[in-house]
RNA sequence: GCGGGCGUAGUCCAACGGUAGAGACAGAGGACUUAAAAUCCUUCCAGUGUGGGUUCGAAUCCCACCGCCCGCACCA
């Protein structure tokens, strides 16, 4: 017998899994439906260790559902429009999509050598023409509903891409590619309605029961509700602005009312605008705040600063007036961009009326203790009211409720729900994007495409030699007559945001060659993503995104109401990570440049050692990455799969080691090896196991029907590593079987046969080869699934561990379906038991069947 | 600051509130071998971050604290 040779057993069976066609979805099946998707991957040029680990998972998912009896649904395709492919351009001097489409082939010539259980009949890239001009058809429709608005907007822009970001995809004030300073720029954008949505966005989290809470937690946050009051103030006639007779203010405290100190109102607010125009000193303070207010520095000091504006606003309820100032801290696009502050109740209040000597007055009280007063630390619990005419004595929650019924009934001002979500601005100053399909005319307006002329395809011949948007400074491609009145017009050159083409994929996937953006029939079929898998840093924007893009496309006709949330479960997976190495003298090294004996690492090149850093996610900056073809060629697609699921839960991060790989390796080669070491003993295939008077022969049954049990009910819950824990027990029961007869052995040829199935969707090459070994002629690929026969995964008799009062002290054998009664007299009668008893009976036994008996004395 | 998660042998991880060990990695000893690799056998190692509480019984539930990780972050 010779080893198991990976490479040139992996390539036959993907051949003769491709030419066999096994893994296209059977479209006509009247199998139950099971759709399983994993985040689809940007062409970058190779695969990653953290794709390894997504696909695998995904691989096991959709292999043992097939199995199971399912029509599957487990596609691949790329979303691959975006930044990467212009800024290769720029580098290469070289075209977005040539370079994309090559990494494209790359990738999924890497992905094939994996083993997947894809149908790859369906692939498709985002930036296909075909792709995105069923994504502009649905743009329209998405206009023509009104799920769209076009507004002049602040928004963040990034000066080295030179485009606008999402909020979403600010990261402490920075861009999240190009980690460059935000800036504020006002333009007109293109935005998605999905703060219409906010609500329903919000509840249904509720019937997410498949998706990790984490994940929900942060959705919920993320959509940030909020119950406040609005309130208008009156300004106190004045010069300075005479136009402004109120001042609306939004707050989710009214209780706190009388503790009124002052008005505080954004820089970016209109009033503060018309306010600086007489005053040169509020204008230098307003372009300072601008220009600070996102940076990093700025948020970490988080030094309130204002500028008192000279205006007074009324109280409602008081015969009182309070000044108004432009404060850094108050958000234009939260609430109404002002606010009322109330020092002794709100944080930032009180640093900013400390700051400027404001009125600090207590109004809730902890056990309404009158004399309550505060010092520099906001009191911001529960308690009574104090302080506050006819709020006297009420419970927080009643004082809202007064403070709203007055107000209102003053007619000045009304319950307002905020949502700390905002509109998606989707328009980006991008070649290498979704065109959007609309015509600016000078007649009409804005006109979209008529659907006859889509796909609004981009042009070929484009440069990247200057920054900028390459659509923009094209000679012709804007110019087109308009779809209305056929006059001389421009098309927009803005292109939609990256996130747009991964929001609806996984719909397209069910009927990916439709002429329409979906296949009605298709999408009933197969929606709603039976599991979704993928990295928990899209937990918000891109399945919130997803979440919005189900239900506009339901209004719009192209998706059910059933298919409203498109992902019925979600599994989030953990990082790869890998040691760090550091040189002497400075810089990185690659794990394939160190030589690692015990715990000493040295350089290879040099033999210096080396200084073992810290395990982190494997990056290129700190050099800690493994590639996953050098590991598939080395050892072969299925260790490399195995590996990444064994040991860590799925969740969690897992650490890549080379002591790990090898020890899958070893595992592969022990499967193998015992297979082939039995093939001369064992019976025809089709022998079914018998009754055997062996001891040795049914503990192997009962161990293989336990396994069966368990890594069925593992794969089900995503315990991978469980289930290669109970395969590695039963390869180690197989290993050490020492019977021999007849019974023993079709005993162990069922033990073999279960193994390599239970196994098949984890290491599925080696599972084939083995069972063609074992003599079959049909693939594992056809089989079903094992079933574990229910007498053989319960035992008869059990050992039940006894206590007193709460430590082991001894153990009895008893039959499983002994009584209580029965466990309790064999647990009394036990030796040590009498002789800790001493004579004297016991306080109390307690017996819970099948597992402990404790005797309290 | 707010929200969430995690702390178990040298390491990664298991353990319906019920015998702390399923499994892997690493280590030690041995067998086989001219030797090595591979393989096989044997074996060492924790009382579960700390302190309380609930319970007949706590790694598990509750409270406080410590440490690490993640998300949000001037959201009124």
């Amino acid at each position: 017998m010779s080893r198991y040779e990976a490479g040139t057993t992996e390539a036959k069976w993907q051949a003769a899994w491709e030419s066999n066609k096994c893994f296209e979805t059977d479209t006509a099946s009247a199998l139950p439906k099971y759709y399983v998707l994993e985040m689809f991957p940007y062409p970058s040029g190779r695969i990653h260790m953290g794709h390894v680990r997504n696909y695998a998972m995904g691989d096991v998912v959709a292999r043992a559902k097939r199995a199971q009896g399912f029509a599957v649904l487990h596609p691949m395709g790329w979303d691959a429009f975006g930044m990467p492919a212009e800024n290769a351009a720029m580098e290469r001097n070289s075209h977005p999509a040539k370079w994309t489409y090559a990494n494209i082939d790359a990738m999924r010539a890497q992905l094939k050598t994996m083993g997947l259980s894809l149908d790859w009949s369906r692939e498709f890239a985002t930036c296909d023409p075909e792709y995105y001009a069923q994504q502009q058809a649905m743009f329209i429709d998405f206009m023509d509903a009104g799920l769209l608005s076009r507004k002049k907007a602040t928004v963040n822009w990034d000066p080295v891409d030179m485009t606008v970001l999402a909020n979403e995809q600010v990261i402490d004030g920075c861009g999240w590619r190009s980690g460059a300073p935000v800036e504020k720029r006002a333009l007109t954008q293109w935005f998605f309605r999905i703060t219409d949505f906010a609500d329903d966005l919000l509840e249904a989290i509720d019937t997410l029961d498949g998706w990790p809470e984490k994940v929900r937690i942060m959705q919920r946050n993320w959509i940030g509700k909020s119950h406040g009051l609005q309130i208008r103030f009156d300004i106190e006639a004045n010069d300075i602005a005479p136009d402004w007779k109120e001042l609306e203010v939004y707050t989710t405290r009214p209780d706190t009312l009388f503790g009124m100190g002052f008005g505080a109102i954004s820089p970016e607010h209109p009033l503060a605008a018309q306010l600086a125009k007489g005053n040169s000193g509020l204008a230098a303070f307003i372009d300072e705040c601008r220009k600070t207010g996102t940076s990093e520095e700025a948020l970490e000091k988080a030094e309130k600063r204002g500028f008192d504006t000279g205006l007074r606003v009324k109280h409602p309820f008081l015969d009182e007036t309070f000044p108004v100032y432009v404060a850094n801290f108050i958000l234009m696009d939260y609430g109404t961009g002002a606010i009322f502050g109330c020092a002794a109740h709100d944080q930032r209040d009180i640093d900013f009326a400390r700051k400027y000597g404001l009125k600090v007055l207590p109004v809730v009280a902890p056990n309404g203790d009158e004399s309550f007063e505060v010092t520099d630390e906001a009191y911001t619990g529960p308690g009574t009211i104090i302080n506050s005419d006819f709020l006297n004595g009420m419970e927080i929650e009643a004082a809202k409720e007064a403070v709203a019924d007055r107000v209102a009934a003053m007619g000045k001002g009304e319950k307002k729900t905020n949502y700390r979500l905002r509109d998606w601005g989707v328009s980006r100053q991008r070649y290498w994007g979704c065109p959007i399909p609309v015509v600016h005319c000078e007649t009409c307006g804005i006109v979209p495409e008529r659907k006859e002329n889509l796909p609004v395809r981009l042009p070929d011949d484009v440069t990247f030699d200057v920054p900028g948007n390459p659509l923009e400074r094209h000679a012709t491609w804007k110019h087109t007559p308009c779809p209305a009145c056929g006059k001389d017009a421009v098309r927009e050159t803005d292109t939609m945001d990256t996130f747009v083409d991964s929001s609806w994929y996984f719909a397209r996937f069910c009927s990916p060659r439709a002429e329409t953006p979906t296949d009605r029939a298709a999408v009933d079929r197969w929606l709603p993503v039976d599991q979704y898998i993928g990295g928990v840093e899209h937990a918000i924007l891109h399945l919130l995104y997803s979440r919005f893009f189900a239900r506009a496309m339901e209004k719009t006709g192209h998706l059910s109401d059933s298919a409203r949330e498109p992902f019925k479960a979600l599994f989030t997976q953990g990082m790869v990570t890998h040691e760090t190495y550091e040189a002497q003298g400075g810089g990185w090294l690659s794990p394939e440049e160190i030589t690692r004996d015990g715990s000493v690492v040295t350089a290879k090149d040099t033999g210096k050692p080396v200084k073992v850093g810290p395990i982190i996610k494997m990056s290129k900056s700190k050099r800690n990455t493994v590639d996953p073809e050098e590991i598939i060629k080395g050892y072969g697609a299925d260790c490399a799969r195995w590996f990444m699921l064994s040991d860590s839960p799925p969740e969690r991060d897992v650490e890549w080691t080379e002591a790990g790989v090898e020890g899958a390796s070893r595992h592969t080669q022990r499967v193998w090896r015992l297979v082939n070491e039995a093939l001369p003993r064992l019976p025809a295939t089709g022998t079914a196991p018998t009754a055997s008077d062996q001891d040795a022969v049914t503990a192997l049954r009962k161990v293989t029907h336990k396994a069966i049990k368990s890594v069925t009910e593992d794969i089900a819950a995503f315990r991978f590593n469980k289930a290669v824990a109970q395969i590695y027990g039963l390869t180690n029961a197989v290993a050490s079987f020492k019977a021999t007869g007849a019974d023993a052995d079709a005993a162990l040829r069922e033990a073999l046969e279960s193994l390599v199935l239970l196994m098949a969707p984890m290491t599925p090459h080696l599972a084939e080869e083995c069972w063609a070994v074992l003599g079959h002629t049909t693939m594992v690929t056809d089989t079903p699934w094992p079933v574990a026969e229910a007498k053989l995964t319960v035992d008869d008799t059990i050992t039940m561990p006894i206590q007193v009062n709460g430590k082991k002290r001894s153990e009895i054998q008893v039959a499983a379906d002994a009584d209580k009664a029965k466990v309790e007299e064999l647990a009394l009668a036990d030796e040590a038991i009498v002789k800790l008893l001493d004579g004297g009976a016991p306080k109390k036994v307690i017996v819970v069947p099948g597992r402990i008996v404790n005797v309290v004395i």
